[in-house]
DNA sequence: CCAAAAGTGTTCTCCATACACCCATGC
DNA sequence: GCATGGGTGTATGGAGAACACTTTTGG
């Protein structure tokens, strides 16, 4: 039995907003487009989907392709089909949204694409098609998302770091700060999802500081039993 | 300038998840398929995006031509693009859940749908492609939405009801047993958002229950400044 | 000794949770 | 009068929010 379907159809593609973080704050990853439409424009990397391509691949293949990031964590974000949104016509986009530890990866530009940066998420240039709202998606989910399922974060920290710096990243993201007390009573007592190692930072300004790991069995523990949120 | 791109395209569908509530709980609303694949099977109305035609539109229009349900609330689910998924090839579907009020819709099959019907969410039949499935997540996404934004809830609701009925609403989309004093607490003092009215039901076996409003302004003040969860 | 950052406790208020009895009505 | 469902109050515990000073280190 074989069913076909013979209509015109609209193209679908995949588009990306992968974040970052440094000492500067939060950051999105953005390309330098080299073909039309909108060559020379800066815009989220993403591509058309392949024939029989699953969506999750094919988000991770044109990042890949396009970034030479690879092996990131993607989630998707929603799907996005107004009309107007690519001047080549009906062209329905399924966005997917990833982090991160920016140091551990260095982009580089590859097909398709004169350049690939990171932006500071308050200081980004104007984007075609509609990705600044896709971009703007992202950044709702994702700072509702860190509120109740904090692991999240963690894949943005290296492997050990400083309550000063998780605290940091949560500021990042939120976009608020928060109050030192109360954060390390959340993660130390409260929540129990980091664990002390003996190690300390070293060659700092000030005193050095206790590095943390974070306690992924004591997470899944907790989000078992749910989480109460806010700082 | 006409870009264009010439590549075989996926094809792309809408499938829709309609919740209603009656007495019974919750429901879900399903057709059965006239033609192939899968003729005689209940299933998530749906069908193909046409040409230029918008998503939520797509949804909208796939729904009142198989089901004339029409005017509803829809919000876009998730889109599913497994390999597999559907036996005529690369289909991606755009999943739309939303919720009525059972009473207000009579339902009746239209184009493509030999009938359609409510089943309990907890005795559906075996549903082709991966409409099980999507059903599972926009369940999931029903429980976790109406513990942040209650609003959703009301949907579902007459204009005037006692607060039973809202309790045994929650009761049935959430899947389990609520303590009758704290309900009360929460919707009167704590959040505040149904209004009293000095209507009360006639002809009910116990004692007649007044009848409460949503008060849509107070819902709004209070969602500005956030909400407190669980029951 | 000074600048910089690390680290630490308490109080108050609000909400979640647990829990049981009396009352109004229709039949 | 009885079955059915409507309606009500309190005590406890836990977490969020607000808030300031001392200590450690490197230069």
């Amino acid at each position: 039995m074989s069913v076909t379907y013979d209509f015109p159809r609209p193209a679908v593609t995949v588009d990306t907003v992968v974040f970052g973080v440094d000492d500067e704050g939060l950051k999105v990853l953005l390309l330098q487009r080299d073909a039309e439409p909108f060559a020379g424009w800066w815009a989220l990397p993403g591509g058309f989907v392949h024939e029989h391509e699953e969506l999750d691949d094919a988000a991770l293949r044109a990042l890949s392709s396009k970034t030479r990031l690879t092996r990131i964590y993607l989630e998707q974000l929603y799907t996005f089909g107004e009309r107007g949104r690519d001047p080549r016509g009906h062209v329905i986009a399924v966005a997917y949204y990833g982090l991160v530890r920016l140091r551990d990866h260095r982009v580089r530009a590859a097909t398709g694409a004169r350049d690939v940066a990171w932006f500071r998420v308050d200081q980004q240039p104007k984007l075609p098609f509609d990705h600044s709202r896709i971009v703007d998606v992202a950044l709702e989910r994702l700072r509702g998302k860190v509120t109740y399922q904090p692991s999240l974060v963690f894949e943005l920290m290296p492997p050990k770091f400083t309550l000063t710096q998780l605290q940091q990243l949560y500021e990042a993201i939120l976009g608020t700060a928060l109050d030192k007390r109360n954060f390390r009573k959340k993660m130390l007592t409260v929540w129990k999802i980091v664990a002390e190692t003996d190690e300390r930072t070293e060659g700092t300004v000030g005193p050095p500081a206790r590095l943390y790991t974070f306690d992924a069995a004591a997470y899944r523990k907790l989000a078992r039993s749910g989480f109460q949120f806010q700082f």
